[in-house]
DNA sequence: GCGTTTCGACGAAGCGCTTCGACGGCGCTT
DNA sequence: AAGCGCCGTCGAAGCGCTTCGTCGAAACGC
């Protein structure tokens, strides 16, 4: 593998001018560098990044914290993972993968201190996350995709929870709907400290609230058959159910499937707004589900800028940023009926 | 951040001794090993990863060329990245993605000139790929996840899709079906040399043919709307037609749908097979697909298993595995019936 | 015409580690 | 008692690059 030294000796010049050549940090004239170009593309150079990172104490490499993706099929996250590489790409920086789970805090620390990496993007930030505070402390540029429960003052970009419940409700009242309930995650996930089975729950009862009603919501497993159960739980807590807003994938088809064997039909007797989820998941139901379809790739881009932004100081540092998640028509909504075909009335005075 | 040089003076032996007691490449006393250990402690040191890089041209950091990700929402593809991760995580290294698609092997060879990468893990690869000699010329080693058209002397690990369409045909045949059809991959895969599709129709055709049928395949374009045209044409084509072998998760979806609007019950008219799948997505059918699973964590294991075997010499080299999909059973394949209920006849004289 | 900038290029000192050759002291043999 | 080998340790030479200080020569001012 040829060298910079190789590369100075063809082109006649010192290292350091090649150096210069290659980095633009100080001025080369234009016979120079013609020079130090050819003799590069003769020899095929390609700087060595071991050596780069070494000298320059940037190692040119993003770390992306992912989740264990144990639950569920991670469309969302396939997504984020695939723009985020994309983005650090295009920058000229590479990105690794570190599984590490809430509890693996240490193993981030020492990870971090080998200077492997130059910033870290952190995925699935649960309320109280000590990776976090690790990263903080230990002065490393990083990025959440998500947040803590205290945000301030630590850069993040995440899905914005309450204009997308707010979206969602606001949707299906305007069709007319009054009786929707929530199927959220489940109870391990709170547990947990996963955050978006807080703010979904947070924003859909505000967003309820706002229009003057009633919130129902019920943590649910992800599983088909804890679908099913939650089916026969919402109607017997409210019989008069229209509607259905479902931020639970795997769920969400156990609730058509139930919904289906009832003789339920969707969007007939009811409608169903899955929200949160994947590309090409609502589509795999049937009627195709309609979607609010989490910005996994814009999350992924914005991300990365951000924390390329605080890993050289030069690009100013964006404020933090929340994305709602964008409705995506499919045939699972429909304007609210009384059960007997005729639209519901007008809205209740707030 | 404290370098090896600061270990050395705690500890009150000279850096290269730090050196050998780290890496134990030269015997050293248990004092002196454990004052040098102590000293680590005190000061939290973690080696700084470029510079080991540079003095020892090794980076420890495998990198995995993944595909787009475009159709599809690849849960096999992540359950592989995750347990690609893992595994080379455990074995300390760092795992590094590189979105590059078929045509963009220059890219590819300019990285590893780089020095990034001790090993390269190519993913998707097509029958006939640049990337891969690229890899080859560059002397980098390197592990396939699919094949190539000639795979000899090229370290891979793959899906065994003889066998796996082999135990598919098998299973419905064991049931008694005789009319089978397989709803494959679209032709744009087959032009993009798309391996799997070709795999898999000659599985299937070689199996329907071992067992004395006649098989029926048809390409399929990942959408649900062509999975719902397929069933016309192959009901068409073959009105005896009792079960499908399906390998198209999103066209799968419309099949289903199209049979259940056509009123044929699934399984009791219609069996269907789900194969190379990926965990989850034929609960999210109802009733829930029985399949065949990609072993995406099981190849990604292996993947990198194999790599690191070629990276240090010292682990001896495995030759190429194939790996078939694991049956699962759902609620989608039943006995053959001749459409009254009765199961059907015997085999056929072979 | 000579001092003073300015520009472009050079040499050398690291960055923090691995690894090779060497060497002192110990226990052993003869 | 002298010689030998071996174990544990040390010093120094890089790995391939960035970057700082410097310096010669051309360009400029008065």
């Amino acid at each position: 593998m040829a060298t910079m030294q190789d590369v100075a000796r063809r082109a006649q010049v010192s290292l350091s001018t090649v150096s210069y050549a290659l980095s633009g940090t100080r001025p080369v004239s234009d016979a120079t560098r013609r020079r130090i170009e050819d003799a590069m593309a003769d020899l095929g150079y390609q700087p060595n990044a071991m050596a780069r990172g070494l000298a320059s104490r940037r190692s040119n490499v993003l770390a992306l914290i992912y989740p264990a993706m144990e639950k569920g099929l991670g469309g969302t996250v396939a997504e984020f993972v695939s723009s985020a590489a994309d983005t650090a790409r295009e920058n000229g920086y590479h990105l690794v993968l570190w599984p590490f789970r809430t509890t693996q805090a240490s193993e981030v620390r020492d990870l971090v201190r080998q200077g492997m990496a130059d910033g870290v993007l952190l995925m699935e930030v649960a309320l109280d996350d000590d990776r976090v505070d690790v990263l903080h402390e230990a002065g490393v540029p990083y990025t959440m995709i998500g947040r803590t429960r205290d945000v301030t003052d630590r850069p993040s970009v995440d899905i914005d929870f309450g204009r997308t419940t707010d979206d969602a409700v606001g949707h299906l009242v305007d069709l007319g709907h009054r009786h929707i309930a929530l199927v959220n995650h489940s109870q391990a996930t709170v547990e947990d400290g996963y955050a978006p089975t807080f703010r979904a729950e947070e924003g859909f009862d505000a967003a309820m609230r706002a229009r003057g009603l009633e919130p129902l919501s019920l943590r649910v497993d992800e599983s088909p058959e804890a679908g099913r159960t939650a089916v026969g739980r919402l109607l017997d807590a409210e019989p008069r159910l229209t509607a259905l807003v479902t931020m639970n994938e795997i769920a969400t088809f156990g609730v058509v499937a139930e919904l289906q064997q009832r003789g339920i039909a969707i969007p007939g007797d009811m409608s169903i707004l899955s929200i949160v989820t994947s590309p090409g998941v609502g589509a795999m139901s049937n009627p195709p589900l309609t979607t609010m379809h989490a910005p996994g790739a814009e999350l992924g881009r914005l991300g990365v800028q951000k924390l390329l932004s605080l890993v050289d100081g030069s690009r100013p540092s964006t404020p933090n940023v929340l994305i709602p998640c964008a409705l995506e028509p499919g045939s699972s909504v429909a304007p609210a009926t009384h059960g007997d075909g005729r639209p519901d009335g007008g809205l209740p005075a707030r």
